[in-house]
DNA sequence: CCCCCCCC
């Protein structure tokens, strides 16, 4: 009846060091709060010593939740775990996979007497169960470890791929994408042989174990995509099939007819192959991105450098005798390597780099069709990026990419093998090469989405991309708002465009908050259908949900006058300093915090820069002030300006 | 044997 737990086990998966399948006893969960994805639960655990509530249930084990199997005083064995470390320094223990070995009712109350474990921190049981929950800002499903980068030990036992189910953009069902050298050794379970609880002895997967071979039927040892080059004919590569293309066609003077291109990775390196015609018809299906193949017999030839960005001076074309075998066991066989360049280092890297970026899409433009100079037309789509430097970066989807992306939640993306142009100062444009990856399980990505949810979205933001539109540069002028009036400004055809420096004297709370249809790109008020569902007229659709958006009246004021101006979601966030998700819940939860939020606002000062228009309903006009962008007030440049003003009404 | 990577 009663079992054993492994006493010691929370200090070691806490401290990240090695423990085998421990057995802990869950003393509570709770659902965390997520601003995006799925739910998550955090998890108090035991180990008859001493318990820890830093415990996060990886989403793919929600379903443990759903069963009703998760009740308190169960008994499981933790199988793996990942830790992670968010940008304040607090670690959580992220449970990959573990079995429930009792129910709570088998395991009949709380074993032993545990006490907190000491984290080493002031409030060790405090640490997660304080106001804002960090777990609302896990990503994904499952995680790598990286607390512990450059770690020599390698790619070993990461095959998540395929094995659960991923938020990965539509377009491309990319693998989980993360430099094997970045990721340590796992800790849990290190004796177990399957792909995913390989031994962290093999430090090499290179070096093929018995165990790894066993899959194979044919004698051929799979050699590194490294080694491969045109003059030998014999061997075999095992690799993981990175980037599909779509089966496109071509017409020319030299004939017409249809090619599917992919790229592989193995643990030494990368190389392009293409398939035309037949073998378009017999791969095509086959070869599924993420998937390891075991590939033969097919022709090298030196690759055209003009054309490609990957690091192989040789491509393989597929051929009539060619093989490609799936093969079961992805051991060893990394994901892309993403070398993720910080948002803010984008300045200083030369034109034309081709770059890995990853950040929160914070905003993004609905897609739109444009003709190029050759006059066939394509869809686009902007994304703004944001990462920890705090610079933002737009990006440039095209195609079925920019169709299909959803940018509604502000999810994570992360970008392999982006283009850097210098539009607009600096700015990124994706590929056909490159694969665009939404809210990957990816440390990078969990600790982006904590760093957003907490802090990020509501940071005074610059952006590496500055259109000559709104928001930025270019004509935008000083004014102060008695100008606004007496230059009639908005009055013109177009709209005009100022930059004040101004104190919020006031902001309306009431109705500053609308329920908005959830899906991509509508941002429309939906309607409450009082039966759970909520409906968009615009969407002709009814939804289970909706996101909170904002809409903030504002009274700004400078020493000459005041005016109204309405601020939306972007520049609402940054005035009241929380994002809008966190504003509803607020309203909903707790109103004495919610009024305090503009009690804070009121009597700021800070530069606006705003768009003016003459809006006109029924019969009557009135000038529209709308806040495009929102800064902190620089005082030194604040006085220069003052001081310029006084010179002016001198003279 | 393709090789397009776009627009402001």
């Amino acid at each position: 009846m009663a079992v054993n737990l492994t006493q010691g086990a929370i200090e070691a998966l806490f401290e990240d060091s090695p423990v085998n399948n421990p057995v802990l006893q869950l003393l509570n969960m709770r659902q965390v709060s997520s601003a995006s994805g799925p739910p998550r639960f955090r998890l108090m655990m035991s180990d008859g010593r001493h318990s820890l509530s830093c415990f996060l249930l990886a989403t793919q084990l929600n379903h443990l939740q759903e069963e009703n199997l998760l009740e308190p005083h169960c008994v499981c064995m933790v199988k793996k775990t990942v830790t992670s470390k968010l940008p304040d320094g607090r670690r959580v223990v992220i449970v990959v996979d573990m079995d429930i070995l009792q129910s709570a009712e088998e395991a009949g109350g709380k074993i032993g007497n545990p006490t907190p474990y000491n984290t080493g921190r002031t409030s060790p049981t405090q640490n997660l169960v304080s106001a804002s929950p960090p777990s609302a800002a896990v990503p994904g499903t499952s995680y790598a470890n990286n607390s512990t980068a450059g770690s020599p030990t390698r790619g070993r036992g990461r095959g998540f791929v395929g094995k659960y189910p991923m938020k990965v953009s539509p377009m491309k069902a990319s693998p989980m994408k993360v430099s094997p050298m970045k990721a340590s050794p796992m800790k849990a379970s290190p004796m177990k042989a399957s792909p995913m609880k390989a031994s962290p002895m093999k430090a090499s997967p290179m070096k093929a174990s018995p165990m790894k071979a066993s899959p194979m039927k044919f004698s051929t040892k799979a050699i590194p995509i490294a080694n491969l080059n045109p003059y030998q004919s014999k061997w075999t590569v095992r690799a993981r099939v990175t980037n599909k293309s779509n089966i496109r066609t071509w017409s020319n003077s030299k004939g017409e007819g249809k090619l599917f291109s992919f790229e592989i990775v193995d643990e030494s390196g990368e190389i392009k192959i293409t398939a035309f015609n037949k073998e378009v018809d017999k791969f095509f299906s086959l070869v599924e991105q993420g998937k390891v193949y075991y590939i033969s017999k097919a022709t090298l030839k030196v690759a055209n450098k003009q054309y490609t960005t990957l690091k192989n001076d040789y491509e393989m074309t597929l051929h009539a005798n060619s093989s490609i075998v799936p093969c079961n066991d992805s051991e060893g066989i990394p994901t892309v390597h993403c070398d993720f360049v910080p948002i803010a280092e984008l300045e200083n890297r030369d034109k034309d780099a081709i770059i890995d970026v990853i950040g929160v899409c914070k905003s993004a433009e609905d897609v739109s069709r444009i003709t190029t100079k050759t006059s066939r037309e394509v869809s686009k789509r902007a994304l703004n990026l944001i990462d920890t430097t705090g610079k933002v970066v737009t990006v440039t989807l095209w195609g079925e990419e920019a169709e299909k992306f959803d940018g509604s939640r502000q999810p994570v993306v992360a970008i392999k093998g982006a283009r850097l142009s210098d539009f607009g100062g600096r700015s990124l444009s994706a590929l056909f090469s490159s694969t665009i990856m939404v809210n990957p399980d990816i440390p990078e990505a969990f600790r982006l989405r904590a760093w957003y949810d907490q802090e990020g979205y509501a940071l005074h933001t610059q952006s590496l991309t500055e259109t000559r539109s709104v928001g930025a540069g270019g004509t935008m002028s000083w004014k102060t708002l008695s100008d606004v009036k007496s230059e009639h400004m908005g009055q013109g055809e177009k709209a005009d465009y100022f930059s004040c420096v101004a104190t919020v004297l006031y902001a309306r709370k009431e109705n500053c908050l609308y329920q908005a249809c959830p899906s991509a790109d509508c941002n429309k008020k939906v309607i409450d259908q009082h039966n759970g569902l909520y409906r968009c007229e615009k969407c002709n659709r009814e939804f289970p949900n909706f996101k909170y958006r904002l809409l903030l009246s504002a009274n700004l004021a400078d020493f000459g006058d005041n005016q109204w101006v309405t601020c939306f979601q972007e520049t609402a966030e940054v005035l009241l300093g929380h994002s809008a998700e966190t504003l509803g819940l607020l309203r909903d939860t707790n109103e004495a915090a919610f009024d305090e939020v503009f009690q804070r606002l009121n009597f700021t000062t800070h530069v606006f820069k705003n768009r003016v228009k003459l809006e006109t309903y029924n019969d009557e006009s009135r000038v529209k002030v709308t806040v495009m962008d929102v800064q902190p007030l620089d005082h030194r440049e604040y006085s220069r300006r003052l001081l310029s003003n006084i010179h002016k009404l001198a003279s």
